[in-house]
DNA sequence: CTTTTATTCGAACAAATGTGCTAATATAAA
DNA sequence: TTTATATTAGCACATTTGTTCGAATAAAAG
């Protein structure tokens, strides 16, 4: 859909606005990404505009915004898994947090980790996991499970001789069989620390 | 020193980029504060530079900026540190990523963790870590340093025996003294994992 | 192979835009 | 009043900038 060019000029764009404070020219993108003719970043912009990423003002210089939500989207982050599904209503969110997602975000969402089971892969108490619901959790995946649509985890997912485990990164806990009390939840994408 | 006209024009100008994302050009500013000589605004926009309110790229279009009001969250990720000093060039900046801070967010920036001198602290290979270069690096604190004028790396900061050392979180690793040689860059204050 | 699609370039053109200059008017100060 | 300063206007010019058209090349598909 969007092409490594593509790509590059919207990283182009990005980083030219964050810098200057005001868009590039077009023949500004050409020497940003190597392009000797106006006419194929025209082309490129032209591109980029149908795929949702940009807008731009007809015959105005200057004139292209970024759709700030391919870039900034806010998801927010639980504060508890409450027993059966997930809340996420606005009770329970406890925050939001930025997360660089050019993909639909709306099945993100982040989890403050409890507990120490998962130490041994830098996950710490207090990290934030963001999951994403829609990602199937494979052999081998970090996901985030619900144990007897009570209690909330994070966990390898393993297969070992031909069963599968919830298997921690830490020798002082045990691995878990998964079986009809272990729903998934989603596989963790992405970690964030604040210290 | 600053008349009803230039608070006019500066508001205005602050309108118009809220709402188009962009800034006006000189004419659009006519028309905006009903002024009917495109050197009229000039003369005004000049005085609103010397006073310190605005910014202006010479002779390039749409490249006024407000010095004011700076709520950007997104810094540049850094790929590599070069010798001597951080190269933040855009030749450099290998994207971007969102970070949710508040205040000014000009000192932040991003670099991709190599090798694993600070595993034991959950701090993996390929990691981001967030660096504050304004933020004191204090005694216990994470911080990233420059070695030798070539050599980025980061570390815990402490003191021994009423000496400086950075200290691995990586038993293969030994404590380096802080001497002329190790350049306190910035603190690390946020750890970013992508999986 | 041929055909189609995607990508790139170059050149020319029209419009938008910033700048420079002079002059006129208003306002404040001496 | 005279003088100085601030403000506004009009016009011409050079540059920047977006747009358009045609053609060449590369990559993918049939």
């Amino acid at each position: 859909m969007v092409s490594e060019k593509q790509k590059n000029i919207l990283n182009f764009i990005n980083i030219f606005i964050e810098k200057h404070g005001y868009a590039p020219s077009i023949r500004e993108i050409c020497l940003g990404v190597n392009l000797k003719s106006t006419s194929t970043v025209q082309y490129h912009i032209e591109k980029l505009i149908k795929s949702g990423y940009l807008q731009k003002n007809y015959k105005k210089s200057r004139a292209i915004t970024l759709n700030s939500t391919n870039f900034q989207n806010k998801i927010p982050i639980l504060g508890e898994i409450a027993a059966g599904s997930l809340l996420m209503a606005e009770e329970n969110v406890i925050g939001t947090v930025n997360y660089h997602n050019s993909d639909n975000s709306s099945d993100l969402f982040a989890l403050s980790v409890s507990g120490d089971s998962m130490i041994d892969e830098g996950i710490h108490e207090k990290d934030l996991v963001i999951i994403d619901k829609s990602s199937e959790i494979k052999n081998g995946d970090i996901g985030a499970f619900l144990i007897n649509n009570s209690e909330g985890t994070i966990k390898f997912l393993k297969n070992l001789n031909g069963k599968q485990y919830l298997v921690p990164a830490n020798k002082n806990y045990k691995n878990i069989p998964v079986n009809e009390n272990v729903k998934p939840i989603g596989k963790v994408v992405s970690l964030i620390r604040d210290m």
